[in-house]
DNA sequence: CTGGTCATGTAACCAGTTACATGATTAC
DNA sequence: GTAATCATGTAACTGGTTACATGACCAG
C-alpha cells in the first residue's frame, strides 16, 4: 500500500470511523454505547478508550468535533471528513487484512488438548456447545444482513465441528 | 468462580503457560519462537513481551526459572510448577471463555457493508477468498490435530460463505 | 427532594509493540 | 577474521482497561 501514513487505521479506529460515517453526527457516548452492544465483545467500549480515540482521530484530521448539547449538557458532536472517508474506504476495503483470522480463544485452549483428560477435553467441548448454541440468539442490532450471516456461519460451523467431535467411537 | 485470584490468566499467560508445560524446561527465547510461529498472528510474540511475562508468571509462583546456560551464553530455564499446572487447567478447561468469539476482522468491516458499492464489495470478497484459500497450507508446527481441524473447518467455513456470496445473482 | 442511572469525561495503571543494545554463534 | 544472524534482554511509547469524578435527568 502506498497510502499516506496518516490515513493508516487500526481495527478499532476503523469500527469507530465506520459507526461515526454509518449514524452521521454522533457524540463520543454513543460509539461507546454501540460498541457495548456489539456482539463482538473484543473491545469492551470502555469510556477511557474511545472519549481518547476520538479526539485522537479529530486531532488527525478524520472527523470534525463539533460543540454543541444534548439538552442541558454540552457535548461534542463528530461527523467523518473527506481525508476520514478515505481512510475508512482504505481500511474496510483492505482484503489482507480482513482475510486475517483474528484471535481464536477456543483454538488457542485446543493447541493444548494433549495437557488434557479425555473427561476434561470431553467437559470443556460440552461446555463450549451448550455456550454457543446459545449465541446464536444474540444478534447485534446495528449489524449488516452479511456480518449477521458470517455470525450465524460461524456458529454453525462450530457446533458441527463440535459434534463430530463428541460423536462416540472417534 | 472461586478461583484464588492469583491463579488468573489472561490469554497471552494461557498461552505461553501451556508452551512450557508441553515442552519442558524452556527458555524466554524458546517461547518467542513458538508465538512468531504460530498461526494465530493475533499476537507478534515480540521479545518486549515475552521476557517480562516470563517473570511475571516467574513472581506469582506460577513458573520457576533457573539461571543455567546455552553454550556460553546464560539463559534462564523455565518450569511450571503445581500451581502453575493448576492455573493452567483453569484457563484450558474454562468453556465460558473458551466460547467466546474473540476478534473476527472481516466481520467488524462487514458491519460496514452498506458503506461500500457493489464492485468494492465484490472486490473486497473476492480478495480476501484468495488469501483465505492460501491459509489452507499454512498448519502451525506445534499444533495438535484438534487445532489444526478446528482451522481447516474455519477456513472452509469461511470459503463456503463467501462463494455463496460471491454466486452471480444472489 | 432524593436516590439512581445516564452522559461526559479524566487519571492511573497495565500489557503489548517497536526499536534498540549487546554478546555469542555461524557462514564464508 | 569479518559479516550476518541468533539469543537475551531493556527502554520508551501506545493504546486499552478499570476506577473514579461530576453534573444532568428521571422516578418515587
Amino acid at each position: 500500500m502506498t497510502l499516506p501514513a496518516n490515513l493508516e487505521l487500526s481495527d478499532m479506529e476503523g469500527a469507530a470511523l465506520g459507526l461515526i460515517a454509518s449514524a452521521g453526527p454522533v457524540t463520543s457516548y454513543a460509539v461507546v454505547r454501540e460498541f457495548v452492544a456489539s456482539p463482538s465483545e473484543f473491545w469492551s467500549g470502555s469510556a477511557g478508550a474511545v472519549y481518547p480515540l476520538m479526539r485522537r482521530l479529530a486531532a488527525r484530521g478524520l472527523v470534525v468535533g463539533r460543540a454543541g448539547a444534548q439538552g442541558r449538557r454540552k457535548a461534542t458532536w463528530y461527523t467523518v471528513t473527506p481525508a476520514g472517508s478515505d481512510a475508512l474506504k482504505a481500511w474496510l476495503l483492505d482484503a489482507d487484512r480482513a482475510a486475517g483470522m483474528g484471535f481464536d480463544p477456543l483454538r488457542t485452549r485446543l493447541a493444548f488438548a494433549s495437557l488434557m483428560t479425555d473427561a476434561e477435553r470431553q467437559d470443556l467441548l460440552e461446555g463450549v456447545t451448550r455456550r454457543t448454541a446459545a449465541l446464536a440468539d444474540a444478534g447485534g442490532p446495528g449489524e449488516t444482513a452479511e456480518a449477521r450471516e458470517l455470525h450465524q456461519s460461524w456458529i454453525d460451523m462450530r457446533l458441527a465441528w463440535l459434534k463430530r467431535l463428541l460423536a462416540p467411537g472417534v
